[in-house]
DNA sequence: AATGAATGCGAAAACGTTGTAGTGTTAATA
DNA sequence: TATTAACACTACAACGTTTTCGCATTCATT
């Protein structure tokens, strides 16, 4: 077993100072070309690579990112991850990724454990649970100590930093107008509670379109999840729900639901009462992800970029922490949403 | 802004030496109790949290483990992060995570990326690239840095280190029968290349499950996609294939793919040629993920416990970190598949 | 021949922490 | 009263780098 040779080691073997080493390898003027050669010769032959947790503790910087997402086995957040990834690669930065599972407290927990270690700033997306709160002090405190925090997806204004979010209204506008462009007037909006930003920003797209069109509303022709986290507590829950609206209200033409997994629930409860999609029933859905491009009839979906946004919210990470300006004024960047087109509209 | 505070800060304000500070924070009883509470209080005012960098410079450990895996918009990947992770926060270890995208070269630059950086071992699943080529030097030379290294899903039997792996030949024995039990007796498989080992053993339990009930094998039966890693290129020419097999050969009334993209293919080519899943043919697959669940019909599978894959690794690899023991012979835990029954078979 | 500059290299500090080895009190023992 | 022991604290080295400064040589210029 070889363990991983220092700049000291390398020195005494040369017979010169430690300080020559380092300079020859950081191919310094300083010293002589013949003394770099020898050096660098000898470096690669012993494959010296230099210690980075002595460069951080020397330069107060580490070249990683903390990632905290609150679920790695959702279609959108990978997709997001993998942008950020790819940024961080090209611009030599590793990504130290962790999950809050929705919950406010691991949230805090993990973004403190992350601080303390070895994270030059954050690109985050944060909890269900924390939302609900409003309870933001873990956020404050980390921008406070100079830490740079980049929000995505799902945005609070009243934080002062970075994000990175789609225009979910827009989106929702766009998906409910291509329902009325076939000729729907009774559409069904399946979200989450309005604490949820993403879930509110949409619903209020919905609307916007149905007054555009002048097409009449009706609250029971939304359906606010009760989104404990698990998905298999709420999913029949919400099938019960879907059922019941579609009982009572036998004009419904179209569904626009927010994410895959309730247009896959709909999808399920549809069928069951023996209707077809699109025929009777036009269904369209947030997250362009795999439920939605396998699903029989695969299903038209609203784009939203994830990957794009991992690459926008690093570049914009790593800018600010490279420029290490924190007194800049924050940049909002919203993302357009894009519809695809497929076999349930 | 306040900057994070260090130890030599705190002393200086409280009039004490920077050994004092440190030793009442780890409560060394050296320092005396009226001190300590001092030293202890004044922190918590200040929010003093050491400085992992400098922690694990002097300790040449880092609590971070490395993991690598091809992609992480695949639901079994990320079913056995969320395992790492789990583990990882309960004995308080950070995750690294980065892609390798099945790239060979990308899979060596980031483990080297992440050699040099902070880690303490790794945990990966090989690129498919990487198992083509079976060139291992990478993983040889980590593990010869004294740097542990845990395999999972794609066991590589010739490298020595512990493996966490799914007894794949006994999951798709298991599907296959539970297709032959319900009396299909023509059973496509659809699997990858020979080089990915799970391909590989997936075939060679369908062929055991076949001999075993008397039920002869034609290679006709075998479909062996050249797996170029990008789906949208490979799954038309896989429909084109699934289409031509069903066509030349009517008899077949079971299908076994070693992962739900594949079996979505299938299920798609099935209902584009008229017949019916369950009736006319059965349908089974490797990936218990979003596809399979939501899919209509929704498919039966075989369940690959990811996360108890990544709660395993994790568990291995940390223990190893910690009893510091390299030279202990390896481990390779074997998990064994379930078989989740739902409507396509 | 004496001065100056240029060249090539080394010593040492710094980053934040811990642990070992010391230092100086005070108290208890012979 | 002299010796020792216990106590409470401090100094310092070390982890692996980079970098600033300083010290010799050598070489060219007067």
């Amino acid at each position: 077993m070889k363990k991983k040779i220092t700049l000291k080691q390398l020195a005494s073997e040369l017979g010169v100072s430690v300080s020559t080493v380092s300079k020859s390898l950081n191919n310094s003027s300083e010293i002589s070309q013949d003394t770099r050669e020898r050096v660098q010769a000898f470096a690669k032959l012993y494959n010296y690579r230099p210690n980075n947790i002595a460069l951080s503790l020397k330069n107060k910087k580490t070249k990683t990112i903390g990632v905290i997402i609150p679920e790695v086995v959702h279609h959108f957040f990978a997709m997001v991850v993998r942008g950020i990834e790819q940024v961080a690669v090209e611009r030599g930065y590793n990504v130290l990724i962790s999950l809050s599972n929705e919950s406010f407290e691991k949230e805090v927990i993990n973004m403190e454990t992350l601080a303390d270690s070895l994270i030059g700033g954050f690109i985050l997306s944060l909890s269900k649970e924390t939302l609900k709160k409003q309870d933001y002090h873990h956020i404050h405190q980390t921008i406070e100590e100079g830490m740079p925090v980049v929000l995505f997806d799902r945005g609070v204004p009243e934080i002062n930093c970075d994000q990175v979010i789609i225009n979910d209204a827009q989106g929702a506008q766009m998906a409910t107008q291509h329902l009325i462009e076939q000729g729907r007037k009774h559409i069904l909006l399946l979200t989450t509670e309005d604490y949820i930003s993403v879930g509110r920003l949409r619903a209020q797209g919905y609307v916007k379109a149905l007054q555009q069109a002048g097409v009449s509303l009706s609250n029971n022709l939304i359906i606010k999840t009760k989104d404990s986290g698990r998905s298999d507590i709420i999913l029949p829950a919400l099938e019960e729900e879907i059922k019941e609206a579609l009982k009572q209200n036998p004009k419904i033409d179209g569904i626009l639901a927010v994410n895959e997994i309730y247009a896959a629930a709909a999808l399920r409860v549809i069928r069951g009462l023996g209707l077809n999609v699109p025929e009777d029933i036009a269904l369209i859905c947030f997250t362009d992800g795999v439920i939605s491009k396998y699903a029989t009839p695969s299903l038209t979906t609203v784009r939203q970029h994830g990957t794009q946004i991992g690459i926008e919210a690093a570049n914009l990470l790593i800018d600010r922490i490279e420029r290490d300006d924190m007194e800049e004024t924050s940049i909002t960047k919203i993302l357009p949403c894009e519809i695809i087109r497929r076999d349930s509209t």
